[in-house]
DNA sequence: AGCTATTAATAACG
DNA sequence: TCGTTATTAATAGCT
């Protein structure tokens, strides 16, 4: 049906396979929404194009889901019981990884210990310690930052007084001889170094 | 296409539909299959005539299931039922809580804990020392057990050394005066303290 | 079921 | 990419 025979074999062609598949897929569809109407028939269709893009029609008295449920109860029509194992079987899989992990966390918390022989109970001594060495080794980290960052200030704040007490002595001086121009007085000071102090993230002290 | 141009309406007839029904079902099937060669198309079909038969058709170079998983992976298009989201639910869920679990354990092996506060270091210090507390006081009495048992093996030791003494006694006086009635001494001696020393399941010292 | 007049789909072209 | 048309394919009604 067309201006010649054609042979039902891949076409070469990537333009004309697409149009090809446009016309077809929908004149599938067409020919599904006549059954449906004319036989009071439920019909289902998915396509994809060799570049992936998919249509689907769907009678209209149904739904996907219904027509599936339907499909598979059918003897040996199974679709997604296969996925369900899968599925159930990945949540064994991490429910076993899960329950592991819950034991090794109690015992590093000292609980369900009873059961352990002492053998079993060095390695949880020794990852336990190097726990608390490690915590402790930063709650060390973060009290030099905090004396630092004290040193910083205080520096800072020697620094803030000596410019302080030479403005005091210029106004001080100004006042008595030029009275109105004290605030233009700049001591020399060694300004290059006004760092902003250190500020690690601390939420508390 | 036929003897009469024909409206797209239900047909009342059952003989009547049922043979269009047929008819037009093959011609769909193989429709989809003429696409599904011309244009490396996949495709699926599922139909159901008014008598509730059930026909399909899958390209070969595909399954329904996959064909459906496809499917279900676009935006918006979900197939599976209540079952399979719940399943997809609780692993969601138990990923979640092993995700926590994961970072707790790392947090008090003393690993990813640069990011953490100061505030935040506390509990974890907490945790370690009531579990290093815990496994000590069980390695302790363990200890004990040990000690206690050490006590019981060398009280029955004296047991023993005190009636293998009066057996020696006795056998040498027995030579001397019946000699063949020696074995049949028995000496007066608490044996109703013989207990078994008690035996922790302890598989090395 | 099979046949065929007729309509519908569509391949190639513009 | 879209519409047109010559031609083939599908099928409605009949046997």
């Amino acid at each position: 049906m067309g201006r010649g025979k054609i042979e039902i074999k891949g076409i070469e062609n990537s333009t004309n396979r697409q149009v090809t598949f446009a016309k077809r897929r929908n004149g599938i569809i067409k020919k599904a929404k006549e059954i449906s109407v004319l036989c009071e028939s439920k019909i289902g269709i998915v396509v994809f194009s060799s570049m992936g893009k998919m249509s689907e029609y769907c009678s209209l008295n149904t739904s996907f889901p219904s027509l599936l449920e339907e499909y598979q109860q059918h003897p040996g029509k199974k679709i997604w019981d296969a996925k369900h194992e899968k599925l159930q079987a990945e949540i064994d899989r991490i429910k076993r990884e899960n329950d592991n992990m819950q034991i090794e966390l109690r015992h590093l918390k000292g609980d369900d210990i009873n059961s352990l022989q002492p053998k079993e109970l060095l390695p949880i001594e020794a990852a336990l310690e190097d726990g608390v060495a490690s915590v402790r080794n930063k709650q060390m980290e973060y009290l030099k930052m905090l004396k630092l960052n004290g040193k910083i200030l205080e520096e800072e704040n020697k620094k803030l007084s000596y410019v302080l007490h030479h403005q005091q002595l210029a106004m001080e001086g100004n006042r008595n001889r030029f009275h109105q121009r004290a605030a233009e007085y700049v001591p020399e000071m060694p300004t290059a170094s006004r760092v902003q102090p250190f500020q690690p993230n601390l939420q508390q002290s």
